[in-house]
DNA sequence: CAATCAACCTGGGTGC
DNA sequence: TGCACCCAGGTTGATT
């Protein structure tokens, strides 16, 4: 999503905001950001974790975490609107950038360069930076007691992953989803994190996972649900063994992994 | 501090 | 058709 915002994106300015919904403004006032943003020109995109950020000349950033159901669309102005729609920016190209979520549970947040942004404050490394390491993620996980799954979910070991790709990566690493997190071996660490990398850029690469409503800047699916492994495959058979795959709860999420390969 | 769990929302699917 | 119930790519804040 990042990588499409980033080719369409710099050079325009926000030329006006249309508010369906204000719940979708997390911070500041939804007047304040209104002020903040009309008449800034977007120069940067880049990403953290899961939020997407837009870096404005005013060094003022929209941060925008899509929730469980939420997309970003760029839009001609006239375009037939979608469900759902909470957020527009009006482009001065005669584009829109429209905020679409259909739960609610997504949020943009407007801050400044120098502001300390409270969602990165606690966030672990980036899986896809060299600073990444098996020999951090060792350390990470080294003496906790609590379980791997909702470890590796909490965004403070490592930033990015969610329900879909951590299961993903565990697959691949053949542990069991209800392992605990500091009793991995060297070896296993070793696999995860390499799992994790290859997960997320083999997804990256697929255009995303459309399990549901994952859309992209253009509202398409994205490729990467049909090379799942484990996730929503309960009772289809596990693609290394054959045995079919289960879907149990880990941490109170859905979890889906292959009883045989995942010790 | 660490772990657990309800709460926030809307809609799709299933079984009776 | 209607209705109850379960499930869903996430995070946070209250409670153990």
């Amino acid at each position: 999503m990042v990588r499409d915002l980033r080719a369409r994106l710099p050079g325009r300015r926000i030329t006006g905001v249309d508010i369906a919904f204000t719940g979708s403004i997390g911070y500041p006032e939804p007047r304040e950001l209104v002020d903040r943003v009309v008449g800034q020109e977007i120069v940067t995109i880049s990403r953290r974790g899961k939020y997407a950020v837009l870096g404005l000349a005013s060094d003022d950033r929209l941060i925008v975490h899509r929730g469980m159901t939420g997309s970003l669309l760029v839009r001609r102005r006239g375009d037939d609107l979608e469900s759902h729609v909470r957020l527009t920016f009006l482009l001065d190209n005669d584009g829109e950038l429209r905020f679409r979520d259909m739960r609610k549970f997504g949020r943009v947040l407007l801050m400044h360069s120098g502001e300390r942004a409270l969602p990165f404050e606690k966030m672990g490394p980036e899986p896809l930076r060299r600073s990444f390491t098996a020999a951090r993620l060792a350390g990470s996980l080294q003496g906790r007691s609590g379980l791997l799954k909702p470890l590796l979910l909490g965004q403070r070991v490592v930033a990015g992953l969610g329900n879909i790709y951590v299961d993903e990566a565990l697959f691949h690493s053949r542990i069991h989803p209800r392992r605990v997190a500091g009793s991995l071996s060297e070896a296993e660490v070793g696999r995860l994190h390499r799992a994790i990398r290859s997960v997320l850029n083999a997804a990256i690469e697929g255009r995303g996972t459309t399990f549901r409503s994952y859309e992209d800047i253009n509202g398409n699916a994205g490729a990467f649900q049909s090379r799942l492994a484990a996730y929503g495959r309960v009772g289809e058979p596990c693609r290394r063994c054959g045995w079919p795959i289960e879907r149990i709860v880990v941490g109170g999420r859905g979890t889906y992994f292959c009883p045989h390969c995942q010790i």
